[in-house]
DNA sequence: ATGGGTCCACTTTTT
DNA sequence: GTGGACCCAT
């Protein structure tokens, strides 16, 4: 077996845990990986070590991840090594492993080859029309009832379904019996029905547990009930599992993920072998103690001691702004000082809390000029454009996909309504055929629908005439030649170009940067495989650039200067958060400021806003409580000077909240001012400095003001243009300054 | 019956 | 800025 090894890794220089976790290859193992320790190389080089001894071959060990980056990750790692086709390899997230399997096994679980993967998006349209049909569209959001169906599918109630009320389970039944009927699977669906095969036919999961002799499980910490079953039946026949995670990492609660699961593991796993990696190769002293000082006020952990040589380093640096629109700006200028200084923009990211965050920095970078890269979930499967041009591949690969189709209707306008659709509903569901079946059956010479006219007869016919030449096409050109024909002939393109905002980039470039992706691809089916998933798209690594990402996002990154805008209640830690799960909310929080401050190698720097431009409008905020939880020795705080006068303001009107006494350590305002503020930062950059950059308002902080409509009120912050004021009838408002007039 | 307009509430994190 | 529900002119 050592013929699939392009090279010998035993040399890897390994420390001695590294090198306990590495060699102890039969058996279930549990390896306690804090962040920076170094588990990625552990679990390759323990992938290449099975092969080294001549315990297995490549395709005999699972390897599973959580995310595609890191499947894909790992895939690139371990290829290096062994010289084997990377599709010999089954290194995958659980999602496409499981996705592999049912391919298969398709016709066991009732479902056709070509079964069609469906995304949240679909799921909230399905459940959209579920609810109009039983008449309770008033009653239930769409949203709540597809989080709860996720909820049950990913064993959040665990095994007890009577703790579900009649009502939803009736929305869940039509829900499965829909999916069904449209040949379709859903995320969850993918790796309930693979532990739906290993149960009801036992030698298909003699099969796989045969097959997968080593089974590798990378961030086990946010494993879900289900996920859990899916590993422990498979490993069964010989208990060789591998696990490697970090209970403090532990970040998808929301999601299904138990956390119960990687602290409970020797119960699961009896004479498991625990090994704990604390040695951390990644960030310097200052930055792991203020990690671990904030992730100490958890309860429920296995708790460690992290060490490192990168010597003292920085203290993490955390600076109050007066609003999101500076704190943007604060962090622009910040990033060009230290790539002035030789930093390279790709060594430095944002990273925060939820999506709507980067807009600010998108802004700002796209106005200094800063070249940046939002990473992740770019949200470009979906874009509209995108979903319409992938509702026609849709279609054209599977008739049975209603959610498609019913796009490919209304896109671009045709002249076909809701009306019609409703119509082609009710004869879909008389003869239990498709959406796309009921148009062929409509539009027959002799076929008399009612609700449908000779006219949108005619229209619905050309539409299906299309399809069935793109379809034709499909099976004998290339997939980008199908697409550019969709393109060419669908009307997409001028639908496109008369909603396209010059301002952004065209809705057909974006869906061209999707088509050149098509390349890889031989056929129709592995393409649409590869957006099932969400696979990354693009690789833009080309220039040097920062990157803003969620914290979610950030997991198992490491960069050298890493900001962390956005520390206030309620957005970090989030509101809703801590409101739906109480104290377990709190604490999947605090494993985010965790999992955020470890990522930096140098520099971590925290931000946090007296006000916010929320979606919903202007906020007034008080810092996180993270901020108090980090070691006073291991931290430099400072105010700018708006924030300054800020504090000062809310002062004297209604004295320090509780949040503001903790913060300044029960001192007031001027004495933490006197005893703490520093002149300078780490590189010298000057408080003074940021000063020059905010732009004059016309208003000062505490000025009062009258508003035509609103009445009196006094200034809370302001930028250049827009003033957000509280007024003495209780309301806030962020006001254009040009409606206000000083008092 | 269709589609353009306007008003509305809504955005935590992802496979 | 975004998507959906709803209204009204065609």
């Amino acid at each position: 077996m050592k013929e699939f090894l392009s090279d010998m890794t035993s040399g890897d220089a390994l420390n001695p845990q590294q090198e306990e976790a590495v060699n102890a290859i039969d058996g279930p193992v549990l390896v306690s990986a804090a962040a920076g320790t170094g588990k990625t190389k552990v679990l390759t080089v323990r992938f290449s070590r099975i092969i080294e001894q001549e315990k297995a071959h490549p395709w005999n060990i699972l390897a599973v991840t959580f995310t595609n980056k890191a499947a894909n990750e790992m895939k690139e790692r371990v290829s290096s090594v062994v010289s084997v086709p990377v599709n010999n390899l089954w290194i995958g997230t659980f999602h496409s492993i499981s996705l592999r399997i049912l391919r298969k096994h398709h016709a066991l679980c009732d479902r056709t080859a070509s079964f069609s993967v469906i995304d949240t998006g679909d799921q909230l349209s399905i459940v959209r029309k579920i609810l109009k049909s039983l008449g309770m569209e008033k009653k239930v959001s769409p949203q709540v009832v597809v989080a709860r169906i996720n909820d049950i599918k990913q064993g959040m109630f665990g095994f007890k379904p009577n703790l579900i009320d009649a009502e939803t389970m009736k929305i869940y039944n039509e829900y499965k019996s829909n999916i069904k009927s449209m040949d379709a699977f859903d995320f969850a669906d993918l790796i309930n029905e693979a532990i739906f095969l290993f149960k009801k036919y036992p030698e298909i999961l003699d099969e796989y547990s045969n097959q997968f002799k080593y089974i590798l499980v990378d961030e086990y910490q946010d494993v879900n009930n289900v996920q859990h079953e899916w590993i422990k039946m498979l490993s069964g026949a010989h208990g060789n599992v591998c696990c490697v995670g970090d209970d403090d990492q532990s970040i998808y609660g929301w999601r299904g993920a138990n956390i119960e699961n990687i602290l409970r593991f020797g119960d699961d796993f009896p004479n498991a072998k625990i090994i704990r990696l604390e040695q951390n190769y990644r960030s310097t002293a200052h930055i792991l103690s203020a990690a671990s000082g904030v992730i100490s006020h958890n309860k429920r952990r296995y708790g460690k001691v992290l060490k490192t040589d990168n010597g003292t380093g920085e203290k993490v640096y955390v600076y109050g702004l007066s609003d999101s629109g500076d704190e943007a700006k604060f962090i622009s200028r910040r990033a060009e000082e230290l790539n002035k200084s030789g930093k390279a923009f790709s060594s430095m990211a944002i990273l925060v809390r939820a999506t709507f965050q980067t807009r600010e920095f998108e802004e700002r970078f796209m106005m200094d000029g800063v070249p940046y890269k939002i990473v992740g979930n770019s949200r470009f499967y979906e874009r509209q454009e995108v979903k319409d041009f992938l509702a026609y591949i849709r279609v054209i690969f599977s008739s049975y996909d209603n959610v498609a189709f019913e796009r490919v209707l209304c896109a671009p306008r045709r002249g076909i309504g809701d009306a019609t659709i409703e119509a082609l509903y009710a004869v879909a569901s008389q003869s239990s055929a498709s959406l796309y079946n009921a148009a062929e059956i409509a539009i027959g010479d002799k076929s008399d629908v009612e609700g449908i006219r000779n006219s949108t007869k005619i229209r619905l016919r050309t539409l299906i005439s299309s399809i069935k030449r793109w379809q034709d096409m499909a099976g004998k050109k290339t997939p980008i030649e199908v697409a550019e024909n969709i393109l060419a002939e669908s009307g997409l393109v001028e639908m496109w170009a008369e909603q396209d905002n010059p301002k952004h980039g065209t809705k057909l470039d974006n869906v061209r940067d999707l088509i050149k992706t098509m390349e890889k691809f031989s056929s129709i089916r592995e393409f649409l495989e590869h957006t099932s998933l969400l696979l990354e798209t693009g690789e833009d690594s080309v220039s040097d650039s920062i990157s803003v990402m969620t914290l979610h996002a950030a997991k198992g990154l490491e960069f050298d200067v890493v900001f962390l805008p956005g520390w206030e209640e309620g957005v970090f830690p989030n509101m809703r958060c801590i409101e739906e799960l109480g104290n377990k909310g709190l604490e999947e929080e605090r494993r985010l400021a965790y999992v955020g401050i470890t990522r930096a190698r140098q520099k971590a720097i925290i931000c946090f806003c007296w006000s916010r431009r929320l979606p919903q409008g202007w906020t007034s905020s008080s810092p996180s409580r993270f901020i108090e939880e980090i070691p006073a020795e291991n931290v430099i705080i400072s105010l700018n000077q708006q924030y300054q006068q800020s504090v000062q303001q809310k002062e004297r009107g209604q004295g320090l909240s509780y949040e503001w006494a903790n913060m300044f350590g029960k001192k007031s305002y001027k004495e933490y001012c006197a005893s703490s503020q520093p002149e300078k930062l780490n590189n010298g950059y000057k408080e003074e400095k940021l000063e020059r950059y905010t732009r004059k308002s016309a208003f000062s902080v505490g000025q009062r003001v009258r508003h035509p409509l609103f009445g009196k009120g006094s200034v809370c912050s302001s930028s250049a243009d827009t003033v957000f004021v509280e007024f003495e009838n209780g309301m806030a408002k962020r006001i254009s300054a040009g409606f206000l007039v000083k008092e």
